[in-house]
DNA sequence: CCGTACAATGTTTTT
DNA sequence: CATTGTACGG
C-alpha cells in the first residue's frame, strides 16, 4: 500500500484530489509546511474535513503515523477521522496517536506508571469517587464539622475548587484568593485536603481525570530524557476545538510541539466549556508563541442555509468580546427559521413530536434530525411524547448510563479485579454485603491494605474479620469465580457477577424495575465483548461513554434513530433537521449560566449552527419543569434577534416580544 | 455497629 | 422527585 502511495507520489494526482476536494483556503491549510498554523474556522467550514485531510497529506508525504499526534475533542471523533483517512488513502494508519488529552494522558503515564508512583493497571476515578474520597478525609480533618464549615464543604464544593485550581494550572492558595476570597480563612485545610488526597490516590493506585492532564505534564516537566523523547517522537502536532483547552492543555501542547509542527483549529465564538476552565486565550495566544506561526481564516459554511447563518450571525454579533468573523455561505435560500410559542412545555413537547412525525411521513430519516436543549432535565415531557407515538430515539449527554447505581456496581466489581487496591471499589462492593457497613469495612481494608495484592489475600482467606463474616465468605467467593476466568473476557465476568448473589442483591434492592437495569447491564456485557481487555474496557467507559450508545445503534444498524442531544454533546455535528427547545427565560440561558451570558450565548450560536436545512426554536410560556412552574417568557435569545430573522408559526402574544 | 424510616435538600454543561 | 443525610431501634 505504502508502495502504491510512492507511486503517486510521483505524479501530480495527488495534488490535482486535493486541489479537486478542498477549497483554496482549504488546500492551503492542508498543505502548508510550517512549524504553526492556526485555523480560525466558523461552523460547518469543514475544519474536521481540513484537519482530516492534512492527517492523510502528511501519510502520504510519508510521515510515519506513530509521528503524529492528533488530538480531538471525543475520542469518537478521533475513530471517525482515522477512518476517512483510511477511505482517503486506501490504507489504514497503524499506530497514529489520535484520542482525546484525556486518553491520550492515560496511555503515557501507563507506559511510564512507575515513574508517578502508580502501577500500570491503575484505576482511573470519575467524580463521585473524587467526592466520595474526599469526602472521608474531610472527616478525619473535621470530626464534628461546625456548621459554618458544613456549608462550605457541601455537594463537592471542596473537590470542585480542587479541581479548577489544577485545571487552570494555579495554586491552590493563589486560586482561592483569586476565586473564593470567602474561603482564604480555609486555605490551610485546603492544603491538608490536597495532599492527603494525593497520597490516597497513591495508596489505591488511582488517578483522576485531572491527573490524567496535570500528571502527564509534570512527567514530562520532571524528566529531561522523557520531554526530549515525545518532543522528538511527535513531529506533528494536531488539535481540533483548540478554543476549549484549559491551561494544562495548553501547556502540554506547547511543550510537546517546541521542535514540531503544531496545527491547531478552532473558533472562539464556539467556546463552551469555561466551566472545566476553558480559556479561549489560549487560541488567541499561540500566534506569540509561536511568531512564525500562519494564520488561515476558513469562513465558508457549507452546512446551513443563508436564513439559518443569518439567524446565527445576528446572534453571535451581540457579544463583545468576539472576532467579528463573516461566514458567508453559497447555498441556494431555503425556509426561515420558525419560532413556536407554546402556551407550556407539555404543548411544546407535543409541537416538536407531531413535527418530528410529520417530517417522517415526508421521508425524512429519523436519524437526520435532533432535538436539542440546554439542560438534560428539559427533555423529559419530549421524552415522553416520543414514547407515545413510537419514535424511537437515542440520548446523548445527560444522566449518565455510567451513573446509575447498577451500572456502577458492576465497574467496582471488575476495578478490583483490574487494579486490587482500588479501596473505594472494595468498599462499594463490601457494603453491597450484609452485615458490613462502613466500620467493618474499614476494619476489612486494615487487614486487607498491608497485602502487595489484597485480591489474592482475600480469596485465599488470609483475612477473616471479627463482624460481618457471613458477607465477607461471599464477597470473596464471588471474587474467585471472577479471578477463575481471567482478565480478557468482559462479558463473561459480567455475566459471572450476574450469576452470583449479587443478582439477588439487585432484585431485593430494586424489585420495580429491576428488569431495566439487569438489561442495561447486559448491555454493558454486550459493550464489552469487542475490548480484548478489562483494562480497555474500563478505560473506554469512563474516558468515553458516548461509545456505548454507538454500540446500541450497531445492533440496530438497519434502525433509524432520532437524536436528543444537550447543546454541549451536540459540538461538531449537523443535522439536515433541528429543534431546540426549552427557550424560554430561566431555562436557556440557565440562571446559573448568567454570570457569563457570553458563553451562553455562543452555546445558543452552536446550537443553532448545527442545522443544514430546517431550524425550530421552541418556547414554554410556562413551564413545569423540575420543580414547580416557572412563567418566564421567551428567552433572551429570542428577544433579541431582530424580527426578520425568523418566522413565527403560531401566533401569540406578541407582547412576550417587546 | 447495621439497617431502616423519615427529613432535607438541591438542578447546567463533560473528560 | 430522587438522591443523600440524620435519628433511632434492633
Amino acid at each position: 500500500m505504502k508502495e502504491l502511495a510512492r507511486i503517486f507520489r510521483n505524479s501530480t494526482d495527488w495534488y490535482k484530489r486535493l486541489k479537486k476536494e478542498l477549497n483554496p483556503e482549504q488546500y492551503f491549510f492542508v498543505t502548508h509546511n510550517s512549524p504553526a498554523i492556526l485555523g480560525i474556522a466558523g461552523p460547518g467550514s469543514g475544519k474536521t474535513r481540513a484537519l482530516t485531510y492534512r492527517v492523510a497529506h502528511l501519510l502520504y508525504e510519508n510521515v510515519p503515523p506513530g509521528r503524529i499526534l492528533l488530538v480531538t475533542f471525543t475520542n469518537k471523533a478521533a475513530q471517525e477521522m482515522k477512518k476517512r483517512v483510511k477511505e482517503i488513502l486506501g490504507y489504514l494508519p497503524e499506530g497514529l496517536w489520535a484520542g482525546t488529552f484525556h486518553s491520550i494522558g492515560a496511555r503515557v503515564l501507563r507506559r511510564h506508571a512507575r515513574l508517578t508512583g502508580r502501577e500500570a493497571n491503575f484505576s482511573i476515578l470519575d467524580e463521585d469517587d473524587r467526592e466520595r474520597m474526599l469526602k472521608s478525609i474531610l472527616a478525619s480533618l473535621i470530626p464534628k464539622p461546625a456548621a459554618k464549615e458544613k456549608n462550605f464543604f457541601k455537594k463537592g464544593a471542596a473537590g470542585k475548587i480542587l479541581s479548577l485550581s489544577r485545571n487552570s494550572n494555579s495554586p491552590l492558595d493563589f486560586f482561592i484568593k483569586e476565586n473564593n476570597p470567602e474561603m482564604i480563612d480555609y486555605i490551610p485545610l485546603f492544603q491538608q485536603l490536597e495532599v492527603l488526597y494525593e497520597e490516597k490516590k497513591r495508596l489505591a493506585n488511582a488517578f483522576d481525570f485531572d491527573d490524567l492532564l496535570i500528571q502527564w505534564l509534570r512527567l514530562l516537566q520532571e524528566n529531561e530524557h522523557l520531554k526530549k523523547y515525545y518532543q522528538e517522537k511527535f513531529a506533528h502536532i494536531l488539535v481540533d476545538e483548540y478554543q476549549d483547552t484549559n491551561a494544562v492543555q495548553d501547556r502540554l501542547v506547547l511543550l510537546l510541539g517546541e521542535k514540531s509542527s503544531i496545527c491547531l483549529v478552532g473558533d472562539d465564538a464556539q467556546s463552551i466549556y469555561s466551566f472545566r476552565c476553558a480559556e479561549i486565550g489560549n487560541i488567541l495566544r499561540f500566534p506569540n508563541h509561536k511568531p512564525s506561526c500562519t494564520v488561515i481564516k476558513l469562513v465558508h459554511n457549507y452546512r446551513s442555509i443563508p436564513e439559518i447563518l443569518e439567524l446565527a450571525n445576528c446572534s453571535i454579533a451581540q457579544n463583545k468580546n468576539q472576532f467579528p468573523k463573516e461566514l458567508y455561505t453559497t447555498r441556494p435560500p431555503g425556509q426561515k427559521p420558525q419560532v413556536f410559542l407554546a402556551r407550556d412545555n407539555l404543548e411544546e413537547a407535543h409541537f416538536v413530536a407531531d413535527k418530528i412525525i410529520e417530517l417522517y411521513n415526508k421521508g425524512e430519516e429519523l436519524s437526520q434530525i435532533a432535538v436539542l436543549y440546554r439542560s438534560s432535565y428539559l427533555s423529559q415531557e419530549l421524552e415522553m411524547a416520543l414514547l407515545k407515538r413510537a419514535i424511537p430515539y437515542l440520548t446523548f449527554g445527560g444522566l449518565k448510563f455510567l451513573q446509575r447505581a447498577h451500572i456502577k456496581d458492576i465497574i467496582a466489581w471488575l476495578k478490583i479485579i483490574e487494579n486490587p487496591r482500588d479501596e473505594l471499589s472494595w468498599q462499594r462492593v463490601a457494603l453491597m454485603h450484609g452485615g458490613i457497613g462502613e466500620a467493618t469495612f474499614q476494619e476489612i481494608w486494615t487487614l486487607l491494605r498491608p497485602f502487595p495484592n489484597p485480591l489474592e489475600a482475600a480469596v485465599q482467606g488470609k483475612v477473616s474479620p471479627r463482624r460481618g463474616a457471613k458477607g465477607w465468605k461471599t464477597l470473596t467467593s464471588t471474587l474467585r469465580r471472577l479471578i477463575s476466568e481471567g482478565n480478557e473476557n468482559v462479558s463473561r465476568l459480567i455475566q459471572v457477577i450476574m450469576e452470583s448473589p449479587y443478582k439477588d442483591y439487585l432484585l431485593s434492592k430494586y424489585p420495580e424495575d429491576y428488569l431495566e437495569r439487569s438489561l442495561g447491564i447486559e448491555r454493558m456485557a454486550a459493550y464489552g465483548a469487542r475490548f480484548g481487555s478489562l483494562q480497555e474496557f474500563l478505560e473506554s467507559l469512563l474516558l468515553e461513554e458516548t461509545l456505548i450508545i454507538d454500540s446500541v445503534k450497531e445492533e440496530n444498524p438497519e434502525s433509524d434513530y432520532l437524536t436528543l442531544s444537550t447543546i454541549h454533546s451536540a459540538k461538531g455535528k449537523e443535522w439536515k433537521t433541528v429543534f431546540l427547545i426549552g427557550l424560554n427565560e430561566g431555562r436557556f440561558p440557565s440562571p446559573s449560566g448568567l454570570k457569563n451570558i457570553d458563553e451562553e450565548r455562543r452555546l445558543f450560536y452552536v446550537a443553532v449552527t448545527r442545522a443544514k436545512d430546517n431550524l425550530f426554536l421552541t418556547c414554554a410560556e410556562e413551564d413545569f419543569r423540575g420543580w414547580g412552574s416557572f412563567i418566564g417568557g421567551p428567552s433572551v435569545f429570542l428577544k433579541e434577534l431582530p424580527l426578520h430573522c425568523y418566522e413565527c408559526s403560531v401566533q401569540m402574544n406578541q407582547d412576550f416580544f417587546r
